[in-house]
RNA sequence: CCGGGUGUGGCCCAGUUGGUAGGGCACCUGGUUUGGGACCAGGACGCCGCGAGUUCGAGUCUCGCCACUCGGACCA
């Protein structure tokens, strides 16, 4: 009979509770954790470098495209923040201000910015003036302040890390352009890199963003079928550009308000990873955002020659490119696989005695547990090809996952009781009032999460007020 | 911001009608182990969330506050 095993570093199965295994794996798999600062997280190493992955993913995309980055003020004078009026109106209830300096009071309180629309605008206003001068492709890789009531580790933190894309150009076509092709970089990022599938789509304007023309978002389904929002692309069209002065004169000689669009993508993108591939075991990490891609693990270490052939494999694995580690610590095999299963290490190679005798090796699978033995010469091939079967393996299950969880409805009432039954992505048409947004909030506790690109015909009326349909549109429960 | 729950070594928790704090894990030392979360022996680690109050005496009772957490509202 097995002994009963310790469970050193249990966490909550998320069938049982679902926040509690999304917070257990935070914590436990070492991404994150709390401080004496309410509603604000530390980044620790293994967490912050995944976001280190992102940003170097994204930031390689974001120079092909001709965008620099750049570093505004963390600081906003009152009086800038107000020159748009539907921004303030959006951003003011959960600024934080800074009204004293040393023991001074400042004549003008200054926020700390929640985003940075009005620095780069009121930048621009000095050096923009002529149609040589656009487009304007910057991009600031910074932290922002909102004043949230309640906080989630990656989901919501007072302060978090993002990237913020502004650009500033000549005509709308060339703005609304730029801003559907950064909503691409988002889902490429997504879908190629953290094996996230996406809906693309745009916002209603009830859920756009404050002061835009229009929000282009990208929406994942997580294991417990809630929406989250992975990145949103907006287009200004000109009314920054008018509020803040901004204005260039054009090859007629014409003074002419240019167009503006600004991008966002925040860590929490790595809680959707978490909750997109996550299982009972703790995180489950895409090979391609991995930190450690695969850990090398001797067994029966104290044997002869062991530590020696570990070693072997982890120095031609690295040579090959592959992020990989040793863990030659006198922690015992099951220790070990139980750790690197909790920190969602793609691969974990095993050689021992008895795979020495067999000049092979044993790696196993984080994604699904199954486990090859491989002949030594073929070790960096089988690697390099592993990795990408993980990679299509967590895809194809998060696609799946999307697929069978959404569902067309034809009435608001068969709406709620999917939503209720079911949970995902509800798909229904929409006669684009905001009236019948708000009753699908009050009546199923759903929001709109998209219009897809992509359409479909379901009907020719608004299931909710019968009124001629406009989109088909997806409905969901949000993060 | 509104409701519910929880605060006791690093973590999870026990602590009786109020009597001056305990276990498991983790940590440190030594030894034995090592193919899925090892074992033995020893050691160190506490402003019992914070502040008032009741009491001879408070982890325990009362009030206030704070933090975390789960729902909701709001929001990336």
């Amino acid at each position: 009979m097995a002994k009963e095993k310790k469970q050193v570093e249990q966490i909550t199965d998320m069938e049982v509770d679902f926040a509690k295994w999304y917070t257990d794996v935070c914590t436990k798999a070492e991404l994150i954790d709390y401080t004496s600062t309410k509603g604000m997280f530390i980044l620790r190493p293994y967490g912050y470098a995944i976001w280190e992955n992102i940003q170097k993913e994204l930031d390689a995309r974001f120079k092909e495209t001709g965008h620099v980055n750049v570093a505004m003020p963390m600081l906003i004078p009152e009086s800038l923040l107000q020159k748009e009026k539907d921004h303030v109106e959006g951003f003011a209830p959960e600024c934080a201000w800074v009204t004293h300096g040393g023991s001074e009071k400042l004549e003008e309180r200054l926020c700390v910015r929640p985003t940075s629309e009005t620095l780069f605008c009121d930048h621009w206003s000095h050096i923009v003036h002529s149609w040589r001068d656009l487009p304007l492709l910057y991009n600031q890789w910074c932290s922002v302040l909102r004043w949230e009531k309640t906080s989630r580790p990656f989901l919501r933190h007072r302060e978090f890390l993002w990237q913020e894309g502004h650009t500033l150009h000549a005509t709308a076509e060339e703005a609304i352009a730029e801003t559907e092709q950064q909503l691409e970089t988002y889902a490429d990022l997504c879908e190629n890199v953290l094996a996230m599938p996406v809906v693309r789509g745009q916002k209603t304007d009830k859920e756009k963003f404050a002061g835009a023309e229009r929000t282009y978002t990208i929406e994942c389904m997580m294991h417990d079928r809630k929406a989250l929002q992975g990145g949103t692309s907006h287009y200004f069209g000109d009314g920054f550009a008018k509020a803040f002065d901004i204005s260039y004169t054009d090859k007629e000689n014409k003074l002419q308000a240019p167009h503006e669009t600004s991008w966002g993508l925040s860590t929490r993108i790595i809680g959707g990873l978490i909750m997109t591939h996550g299982d009972n075991r703790g995180l489950v990490l895409p090979p391609r955002i991995a930190p450690t891609q695969a850990v090398v693990i001797p067994v029966a270490m104290h044997k002869e020659g062991v530590l020696a052939a570990a070693e072997g494999l982890y120095e031609r694995l690295k040579t090959a490119g592959i992020r990989v580690k040793i863990d030659d610590s006198e922690q015992s095999m099951g220790w070990k696989a139980a750790e690197y299963e909790m920190k969602g290490v793609p691969l974990r190679v095993e050689i021992g005695p008895k795979d020495m005798e067999k000049e092979q090796c044993c790696i196993c699978r984080r994604d699904s547990g199954e486990k090859v033995f491989v002949p030594l010469t073929e070790l960096e091939t089988e690697v390099v090809r592993l990795l990408e079967e993980v990679h299509k393996g967590l895809y194809e299950r998060a696609a799946k996952n999307l697929a069978d969880h959404t569902y067309p409805a034809f009435s608001l009432e068969e709406a709620k009781q999917i939503q209720e039954e079911k949970g995902g992505f509800i798909k229904t048409m929409w006669c684009g009032e905001l009236q019948c947004e708000l009753d699908m909030k009050e009546k199923a506790g759903m929001t709109s999460r998209c219009i897809p690109f992509v359409q479909e015909h379901l009907a020719d009326t608004c299931p909710i007020c019968g009124k001629p349909a406009k989109h088909m549109i997806y409905w969901g429960v949000a993060y």
